[in-house]
DNA sequence: GAAAAATGCTTTAAACTTAAAAATTCTAAG
DNA sequence: CTTAGAATTTTTAAGTTTAAAGCATTTTTC
């Protein structure tokens, strides 16, 4: 029995590389699926779209605000993106743009007083929903999933193909 | 010392429904960056948009073809969105739109002998880039995540809250 | 300090996306 | 057979998304 043969026969079990591409496959459906049922809450239940509301809970966590071009990095949507979502949420009145004194190209972007009231009520309801939607992982589970994923995102757009 | 405050000072570890949310923000960072890297190559490399290749591969797997219906249900986008991407597919010449015999609601899309060809090609460069993205996982780690994966999706939108 | 480069944001054009409504065709109940 | 309902697709309106171009401002360089 030649090497080749034995490798042939072993292809029973696919490649790394196929198995690396079906997980890519599973991750990007897994994530469609949680999107669109919690995209169809969020409307049903807030009447509010899911870009806005990634948008408010990045806005959240920096109770000073954000610029608009850190909003764009932390949510990796393109620049121009978070303009039209923003000037939603003002019309809103969810979000105030506000110019940084230091800066005059910037603009800061914060929650409103009610904006942020009505996002704490949304984010409680988003975290149930999320929590049953992965009510198969416990919490060990979810560790390593969490440790597997963590800083992939990061590595892919910086020292992905650079380094 | 009561149960309340032994609780209290167990929350020093976060509780699963946090964990399980964080989870989420790690899968949905993780989809986003992939799928950013990807887009952009396929853009420069073959000129064609993601979309139009996530609709291309679903073709290549039926050589037959598929209705409207089945690659909205297997892409998991809504109805009318496919109609745009196959529009743009038809108008490169990369998929063909065919009427079948037994039931003239419902329209057929395949594959041109060029659109096969071309995704064949976008297909090798496509599984290489994923094999580098997702470098850090190795069998047993792929293997693992794919079988937490597995099934989530379908879970969500058929049996998830209904059973 | 003036020119050049970089940064921050918006605008634009094209494509994608969804939900809902409309048009067509099929199926089934009576 | 007729008709009510279901299924399949397209169309529409609103919003999202990207890449690229354009403007204004700041920073760097000389």
């Amino acid at each position: 029995m030649t090497i080749a043969m034995r490798t042939k026969s072993r292809q029973a079990a696919p490649s790394l590389s196929k198995q690396r591409l079906r997980l890519w496959i599973r991750i990007l459906r897994a994530a469609r699926a949680i999107e669109a049922e919690v995209r169809e809450r969020l409307r049903v239940e807030f009447g509010v779209t899911l870009p806005q509301f990634d948008v408010m809970a990045a806005l959240e966590r920096k109770p000073d605000g954000m610029t608009m071009t850190e909003l764009s990095r932390f949510l990796m949507v393109s620049n121009g993106n978070v303009t039209g979502i923003i000037d939603r949420l003002v019309s809103d009145r969810l979000v105030v743009r506000q110019a940084p004194a230091d800066d005059r190209r910037a603009i800061n972007v914060r929650l409103t007083p009610r904006g942020l009231k009505e996002f704490t009520t949304m984010a409680k309801a988003h975290q149930g929903w999320v929590d049953g939607l992965l009510s198969d992982f416990d919490a060990a589970e979810a560790d390593t999933l969490i440790r597997h994923l963590d800083g992939l995102s990061g590595r892919i757009r910086n020292g992905g193909s650079r380094a």
